[in-house]
DNA sequence: TTTTGAACTTTCATTAAAAAAAGTCAAAAG
DNA sequence: CTTTTGACTTTTTTTAATGAAAGTTCAAAA
């Protein structure tokens, strides 16, 4: 059936955009992957935006569901914060290429915009979560969770440009800087964590 | 005297670099604002870059000496560091174009790292003279002062970058960013300081 | 319904020539 | 001796033209 057809092309499309970023993967080779001609490789996707947009939704949507897992195995707050952002860094290392392309697409002003939409919004499901439970638990003060959920994920994903703007600008990965990215990251959630355990 | 006129290159060259940005400011002009000619001004300047580098330092300096003013006037750490990033806001709006190529001209690899170093030091010395004032009068808890100030100006410059990429990259300055990014830097500054409150 | 070959259109890479800007220097001016 | 300059060279940027590559479309075949 179609949606099969079209998960074959996401996984396939993923290892190359993966790989060697939007710009530098082209339909033909996609479709020389799957044995297709390029033509009907465009009867299953309209433009290669599109295919695009399923392959950041897809990997979005593992990652969401990874890291709902996390959460439902419980532990305090930060533990769980913390596993959270050590596993999006391992994603970073695997998806880098496709991180910085994702970025650079979006600052030139393509239309990624409903798909970033679709990330935020999971990402603050997640995080309104953890500290939602961390409240009822009497682990957290009463906040307000869609705020401190917001500044939290801003302040995670501006340290995350600050760290990598060079990289995304050249376009070339750079997995060195992923630990140093983790430590920024993980002093700020402490720090703020700090502001708002019991 | 030497220092003078240099002082004059200065002032003059940071009015169009402010204007125009850097690449767009040839050394002609700067020259002829002066009434001199190029061959002149490169008797005072090497280069352009190091003309750049003076008029950048000079406005860090600027801000600096205000940002001691602020510091000096006294305050709750939380007033003093909400002025300081409001003063930033509107050091942001005046030299907007400026900023972005600073940041431009770091990312495509110039070697502005000692300047940025210097930047940087000033920028810690006012944020920990603050945090240890803090301690001092007993209303911040006795934290690690150069740690907390170093993740403290990471989240803030941070918070910029996110904001300000898009822009940054366009080269076009942006000013309506400049009040989300102030209320989302001094949300981040609220949570970190109610963790490292007494 | 799915697939394809053969188109078409747009974008990208390359090149060469011209223009603009960066940078140099010997000599003039004060 | 310091400062200034005009004329010069070197680098960088722009422009325009070309061909190639990639995105996209479609009528017809499977």
């Amino acid at each position: 059936m179609k949606a099969s057809r079209k998960e074959l092309i996401i996984a396939s499309a993923t290892k190359r955009f993966a790989h060697f970023g939007f710009s530098k993967t082209t339909m033909h080779e996609i479709a020389e992957d799957l044995h297709i001609t390029k033509a009907n490789l465009y009867y299953y996707y309209p433009d290669k935006l599109s295919l695009m947009k399923d392959v950041i939704l897809s990997i979005s949507e593992k990652v969401h569901l990874h890291e709902k897992e996390i959460i439902e195995e419980g532990g305090s707050v930060l533990a769980i914060i913390s596993k959270i952002l050590s596993h999006r860094r391992e994603m970073n290392i695997k998806y880098c290429m496709l991180q910085l392309s994702e970025n650079l697409e979006m600052i030139k002003g393509l239309e990624l915009e409903e798909v970033i939409q679709v990330i935020n919004a999971r990402d603050e499901s997640s995080i309104e979560q953890i500290l939602s439970t961390g409240i009822a638990v009497g682990e957290l003060q009463n906040i307000d969770v869609k705020d401190v959920a917001r500044t939290l994920l801003d302040v995670i994903s501006g340290l995350n440009f600050l760290c990598n703007i060079a990289d995304i600008f050249k376009g070339l990965p750079n997995p060195n800087n992923d630990s140093l990215i983790l430590e920024k990251q993980m002093k700020a959630t402490v720090l703020i964590y700090n502001g708002i355990k019991n």
